[in-house]
Parts: C-alpha cells; structure tokens; sequence
DNA sequence: TCGCATACTTCGTGTTACGATGTATTACGT
DNA sequence: ACGTAATACATCGTAACACGAAGTATGCGA
C-alpha cells in the first residue's frame, strides 16, 4: 500500500490497536499486521507522539521477567478515533470525485 | 481535514481534475475546492511530481492575452486512479478495524 | 551454545504539504 | 485614470513524518 495513503491512518490504527485493552508494541505491530504494516521504528515514534499528544498513558511492568511498556488508550484518544469517523466521511466523498464517471461515457 | 489524511488522495485527486479534459492550475484548485483544499504551492508541487512521473504531460496555450499550461493525464495517470480503487479497498478494511467495537460491549 | 523470537531505542534520510513571497497580466469598479 | 481584486505560475525554507539500518538485551528451544 501507498506510503501516503498510509499515513493519516497509522495513528488512528494504532489508538485502535490499545482501545479495547492495554498493549504493548511488539503486540500493536502483530495485530495491526493483517490490515496495515508497520515497522517497529515507525511505531515507536508514533507511539510517542500519541502520547505527547495525551491519546495514551505508558506503563512500564514485566512480564517474564522482562520489561514490557503497556499502552493504554486516554479519552482524548477515544475522541480521536471518533473524530476519525467524521473524516472518514470527507475520505468517501473524495473517493466518489475521483471514481465518478465523466457523464457522457 | 487531517492533512496526513490528504497525503494520499492529493495525487490522485488531481489526477482525476484532468482526466475528463485537460485543465490548468488555478482551474483545478476551484474543481477540487469542494473536496479537498489545497494551495497553489501544493498543487504546483504535485504538477511538477505528477510529470516527473509521466502520469501527464504539459502543454503551454496562450489564453486571453496570458500563458496558461494546461495538463493532460497519460494512460499511465488513468492506470494509477484504477490503481488507486484497489487501495481503496484496502482503505475499507482498515477503516473497519478502527471502528469495530468489541464485541463485549 | 547457537540462533531465533521477543522487546525497545536511536539515528539519518528522503518525501512531502505548506506558508510566505514574488512576478505579471487582466478585469472591474469608481 | 487609478487602485484593487482575481487570475496564473514559480521558488524557497521548514517542519512533519515513515522508514531502513543498526544497536542493546533477554528468554527459549534444538
């Protein structure tokens, strides 16, 4: 899939990822894989972009006796993806733009 | 709207802006103004990458006293819209992980 | 013990959308 | 005649962002 057409979901995806229950990031890339992929690179900066931005909270705690950060999805990321479906909307329109047949064809 | 979200449909938006007739700059601006919104420095951006890409070719007209280039999409641009709806099925699939409650709740 | 999966981190790079700014001509109102 | 807006295209610098590469470290099975 497109790079560009990645990037406006990929946060969304990963609020989505955590918002049923708490997570953590070799899990978040695992689950996600079947619709999007993501290297683990790329998932640790948006990971630490959602939570600048205050969509998740970071636990660290173990687990097999190794250390593990669990993420956990803020209201203002439920909101988020919230907002997302509005946009969604807009998303479909512009497909409709561009998949509309010229009427005399 | 999110202007990652744009990323990805900003080509192909202005690829379908011509791919009825061919058009010029300021004239694609107001066609996809309902849609999508973009600046001149954006769009002329895109212009310059789409025809680096062979996706149209450009084609300077004298209109009204004043140079206008006006754009034409190749079969390589109307490749990349068909290309483009199979994406957008991948879209679909994503935008169903995002907004599929648990089934818990 | 060797390699693989797990788990997280840092760095550098290339792509890209945008605002700011500039240039020039036409059209329109007063 | 004059000023302002609309038309039309161009360039530059910047900041956001996804990614590959590389690194660190632990647990586990063959």
């Amino acid at each position: 899939m497109d790079i560009q057409l990645k990037r406006g979901l990929l946060d969304v995806c990963v609020l989505a990822a955590i918002k049923d229950e708490d997570s953590y990031g070799y899990k978040i890339i695992k689950d996600m894989k079947p619709y999007i992929q993501l290297s683990e690179s790329t998932l640790y900066t948006i990971l630490k972009r959602l939570e600048t931005a205050a969509m998740l909270t970071v636990r660290t705690a173990e687990h097999g006796g190794r250390l593990r950060k669990y993420y956990r999805i803020t209201p203002a990321g439920k909101r988020r993806i919230e907002e997302f479906k509005g946009e969604w909307q807009e998303m479909v329109s512009i497909y409709r733009f561009v998949t509309k047949e010229d009427t005399d064809e």
